[in-house]
DNA sequence: ACTTTATAAGATGTTAGACAACTAGGCGGG
DNA sequence: CCCGCCTAGTTGTCTAACATCTTATAAAGT
């Protein structure tokens, strides 16, 4: 973790925590001195948070706290654990395990993964809000990954967790592409809930910091409980 | 525009077009000399593309070209005009003015505004690609950002140039939130579609840099003439 | 001949200090 | 009372150097 991530994760977490409650932060030199670290890196991590936006700066005027955009609940742009953001909701979070099986992928997910006609773990789990059916999720592991024995179980849960202890690998980013769908029979089996009615639908792949495709993920949740928020920027085209 | 905001387009514009065809940029102090700037504010642009995903940096190994997220066709996190938008995906664009009048906003969009019981235009457009309804768009001015008169045609196009011509005003970002909703009979009417199917549904508020709303919209796309990705990185929370 | 270990070159990461450009508020002249 | 100048403070940029990491090459050892 270079020296600017530790940085923009305690500034960050000083945000958020209410520090700097005036809406300003502190002049770049004397966070500099307070962080110990040059003003250099100071800046990096400012321009960092600006980017994500819960800050702005003004040339010859200071450094000021978005807090409408901090405000934001879930944030498309950083949602990873799905028992995190069931909790965060304010649910009780639980996972049902569906189904686990080795089979050979099917051409759009063979290509998504780089695959030919390797084989690829299926793992299918439904998570609950309060005893609620809210997201049904299929991943598929490239079974080559694989590199240690693991009990089933450990596919219950968290996907990232095996991918770190099982495959040695770490979740850099992801690629998602997101549609509208209505539930139809099978959705509706997992879901229990009745046919037609909109859902998220979520199609995403995992990639590694050197751009192999770790994992590909169908995801469905229900839209009543979970609010996605983007923040888009005018890029200057 | 400030100097790194320069550079970051310009570099932008030359990966795209295809240079470094390598996939590899030149060093730092190559690209600081060869555009004339320091290496800091090379770096600072490299940060923030990198941070948009269409690079990467490796400690003492160099820069590289991110293929994959280059590729992609809309990216959710850039605000897209909707002509361009229905351009880039490979349609001829075509816009149908459908309403415009003054009201006063209910609740939910006075809050958005930050308004009382003042005022706001509402127009109500329908984008067509290949003379088929994909987009139905309604949006919200508040009526005392117009500071010159304006003909009604000027309200049919892009309100981005409304807003910059007629209320001196320039969309820095927006906050959007996404949700799947199927058409129901008033939305058959503008889209021209069987009720029933599933379509995006935008909720987006546009904002200035000083973080004033400009603008409230409510937004309808028809997923097969679309598809929105999002990058999502992994933080270090 | 092969493997292992040093070495060096080149890249990104960080530091330090200085100056430039801009903002906002205070002060004085009109 | 208003207007413009001035100044202190802040962000933006530049320069030069050192730190740390990666990679390839060469040397040393087996």
């Amino acid at each position: 973790m270079s020296r600017v991530e530790k940085i923009v994760s305690e500034l960050r977490h000083q945000i958020e925590g209410g520090d700097f409650a005036e809406g300003r932060l502190p002049s770049e030199p004397a966070l500099a001195r307070q962080m110990g670290v040059s003003r250099n890196t100071i800046r990096q991590a400012l321009a960092e948070l600006e980017l994500e936006g819960i800050l702005f700066r003004k040339h010859g005027s200071g450094t000021f706290i978005n807090q409408r955009v901090l405000n934001i609940g879930t944030r498309l742009e950083e949602v990873w654990d799905f028992v995190e953001m069931i909790e965060t909701s304010g649910f009780s979070a639980d996972v049902r395990h569906v189904e686990l099986s080795l089979i050979v992928p099917g051409e759009a997910i063979g290509s998504a993964l780089n695959l030919g006609d390797e084989e690829v773990l299926r793992t299918a789990n439904v998570f609950l809000a309060d005893n609620v059916p809210v997201i049904y999720c299929v991943d598929y592991i490239p079974a080559k990954l694989v590199r240690s024995a693991y009990d089933e179980e450990e596919l219950y849960g968290p996907v990232y967790t095996f991918l770190e202890k099982r495959c040695h690998q770490k979740v850099n980013h992801n690629l998602t592409e997101i549609m509208p769908v209505v539930v139809d029979s099978a959705l509706s089996r997992y879901l229990q809930c009745e046919q037609g009615i909109p859902v998220h639908y979520f199609k995403e792949t995992a990639f590694n910091a050197d751009e192999q495709p770790l994992m590909y993920s169908d995801e469905y949740y229900r839209p009543e409980y979970f609010s996605f928020n983007v923040l888009r920027k005018m890029t200057g085209r």
